[in-house]
DNA sequence: GGCAGAGGTTAACCACCGTTCACACTGTCG
DNA sequence: CGACAGTGTGAACGGTGGTTAACCTCTGCC
């Protein structure tokens, strides 16, 4: 989105630009220690550079933290949507993508999870309400899925059985490593589905 | 455990006592901003003194935090301790009695929960040791029952289903109020249970 | 060759916050 | 009545950490 249209230099995952070095970095040690704890010194020194050459490539630390919540919250929306789509018709199917989904990212970028949903309280406001809308839109493809899902059950109670299931799903970073990939992704899947299908 | 064997003053629940206020309160702030972005001044405020009055009866903020921190793990190993025991042989009734258990701890102490897996970083190393043993116990607890469901299941198996367990039951703060309570306690033990043994 | 601009460095600034201190007030007990 | 323990207050101290400033060094380009 924010490419420089003529300079081909650093391409993305092989030879990430030093701005992406340290929003990946600044991801790591926020999950780790939590936003507030971890300083400007510490992600740039897990970079190789000074503290204050951060600001060579962001405004503040807190800019740093809104462009990587706002960046997990468009993929996980822009990712829903597609699997909603390529899933066909069927409820159950589009669960199952919607699901596969999740836990793959869940899988894929744990430091990404936690600080979502430990560190959102951290963004300043008009930030905080752009993450918020956008999870909430995420939240709400989900919804749509579960009422179909389950047609006599009320709105509310299928919004709290989407935030249930992710919490489910996101608990990946509390007992990683423990379980090779493909046996926790398979494990997470079916009892996601079975949580969100249950009664 | 530390009641002064004497004075009868401030009973528990109706009349807590200063102390029991400044818990609380601090509590309900960690929850909703995190233990680092909440002063001391803040806790005392929301208890209608000054900052420094709280070292009156704590010797520090870490030792708050680190206080709330062991009773939670305390209860919460105790509480699941009783409930095993009361639940007879089966496996089964043994699950739904962890999960009953577990459920209504979550929907009475939605702010201890949130605090619990946000701040553990934030205890000094010998606190947080022992926090993390009261846990890994309390997950033993659980593993000990999955064990016996899915007996031919990996141990490691048996404790990431514990954790995604726990985070979808503690997803309960995330989707709070939206829900009657007993409507929310039956939709998460049923999506509990029906987690802990799907497959 | 020299200019420009990107990206680093060190030093300094400044606000915030946990903590301590000296003091005041209130009740109880001898 | 006075001592004293308990609790609270406002002021001050000190460390931490985000941010800025001034300066330096490369590299590409006219």
């Amino acid at each position: 989105m924010t490419s420089q249209p003529d300079s081909a230099l650093h391409s993305d995952a092989a030879n990430p630009s030093r701005r992406e070095q340290i929003l990946r970095a600044a991801a790591q040690l926020f999950a780790e220690r939590g936003s507030r704890a971890v300083g400007v010194d510490d992600v740039g020194a897990a970079v190789g550079v000074t503290g204050p050459a951060i600001y060579r490539h962001f405004a503040s630390k807190d800019a740093m933290l809104a462009e990587m919540l706002l960046r997990i919250s468009e993929r996980l929306l822009a990712g829903g949507t597609e699997r909603i789509a390529a899933a066909g018709g069927s409820p159950a199917a589009q669960l199952r993508a919607l699901v596969d989904f999740h836990v793959d990212f869940a899988l894929d970028n744990p430091a990404l999870i936690t600080v979502q949903d430990r560190d959102l309280g951290a963004l300043s406001d008009p930030d905080a309400r752009r993450v918020r809308q956008l999870q909430r839109s995420y939240v709400e493809e989900w919804v749509a899925v579960l009422t179909r899902l389950h047609p006599d059950a009320s709105t509310a109670a299928c919004r709290a059985r989407a935030h249930a299931v992710f919490g489910l799903i996101n608990s990946t970073p509390h007992s990683a490593g423990r379980l090779a990939r493909p046996a926790m992704a398979a494990l997470l899947a079916d009892m996601a589905v079975a949580a969100a299908t249950a009664r």
